[in-house]
DNA sequence: AAAATAGTGTCTGTGAGACACTATGTT
DNA sequence: AACATAGTGTCTCACAGACACTATTTT
């Protein structure tokens, strides 16, 4: 039996907007943070490059078509997004009323397919104003301020793996915070989260550094 | 001209789930934190209550659908909610698919209409598990954590007026803390987003108090 | 020996938290 | 005088930031 409100109608006799999901997915490749983006194929938007999204199925969740965004348009999967916000301008897409429900995560690099063949991994410090269609400027400047709020904690995403000096870290945090930091008030401010291996980095040049993991 | 896409279709030629907005309106009374609710009406809802939501029309933005529902729900004007995030669990709503977008503003009793005739100010420390429909519960318990941090500044939402004493700005901080809190530490912590007026408190019993207003 | 990296001792400043005291009004 | 509320001096603790030093390795 169908829902009917009082005037006999069902949800579906009124005009509803379309949801779409967007992805920033982030990751870090040589010391700078980046987001994935993927050239849109299409009459008129063939060469622009956005962030991975698809419209919402009525029987699939926003995490689900989050993930399935980015297994179709950019062949990622095994991650989870964050959601971010809703993008809800009535004319931010020229093909009708769609809001669009923004998602976030931070991955390893490693994770992700090759680029190359209409995929990207854009320096977030390099991308202009304006240089994304839709609001994905907007998104991609939430999901950066997301991250670096998720830093206060050790690689909370296991971008370096199990192992790792403390240099190895302070490095991936420079990135995402986008600046430096200074290694003794880093080593301070990390070491209550982090748990020793008993083991020495070796193969360097310099003092061999203590290998630590994430813990508490 | 109508966007098409590769197959021919337009947007309207796609299933599309329906988005509904909810509004968690906070307020203090008493000195305790409490949330707006009304009374649903209709033939299996009578005698349940909610907070007041609405379905987003195609041409207005979920600001303007937060507006309307506090309007037509609770006869409640003047106020701009913030938006908390999106629920979407696929059988949230026995009507169909609909996401809620659930927005929260913070507000000054004085501002809202009587209550009585289907609504009702609801401390939130009373409210028990399960007691509101959908997942109203849920949206209630992200805001009081969204007014919590809010709450790190002298009272952002204006609840007291102009003009308001130190003890009336820590009996507000602690109904939406949901605990005491220290004077002196209290003090201290927000004189600096205060300035004096250079006036005093009459009429009470005790020292006669120094009149502060925001600033900063 | 020189260079490079790892790691720490210590000083300073800030700010929260807590205790106890002083100050000034009403009853 | 007793009580109630306002306001502050001061001690402690924790922690961030900064400087400079020591430690251990490779070249």
């Amino acid at each position: 039996m169908t829902w009917r409100d009082h005037t006999g109608r069902t949800l579906a006799d009124y005009d509803r907007p379309s949801v779409a999901v967007d992805v920033a997915l982030l990751t870090v490749v040589d010391d700078a943070l980046a987001v994935l983006l993927h050239e849109r194929t299409g009459e008129h938007e063939t060469g622009r490059w956005a962030l991975p999204g698809t419209f919402l199925h009525v029987d699939e969740t926003l995490a689900e078509a989050a993930l399935r965004a980015l297994r179709e348009k950019a062949g990622v999967t095994g991650h989870l997004p964050d959601q971010l916000g809703v993008l809800d301008r009535v004319d931010r897409d020229s093909r009708g009323r769609v809001l669009s429900v923004a998602h976030v995560d931070l991955v390893p690099a490693g994770s992700l397919p090759a680029t190359g063949e209409g995929l990207r991994l854009a320096p977030v410090a390099e991308l202009s104003a304006g240089g994304l269609p839709y609001d994905h400027d907007e998104i991609v400047e939430r999901a950066v301020a997301w991250a670096r709020e998720l830093h206060r904690r050790p690689d909370p995403r296991g971008l370096l793996g199990e192992e790792f000096t403390l240099l190895e870290l302070q490095r991936l945090h420079e990135a995402v915070a986008g600046g430096e930091l200074q290694k003794d008030t880093f080593r301070r401010t990390m070491i209550g989260a982090l748990a020793e291996t008993g083991t020495l980095s070796r193969g360097g040049v310099g003092k061999p550094a203590r290998l630590f993991r994430r813990s508490g």
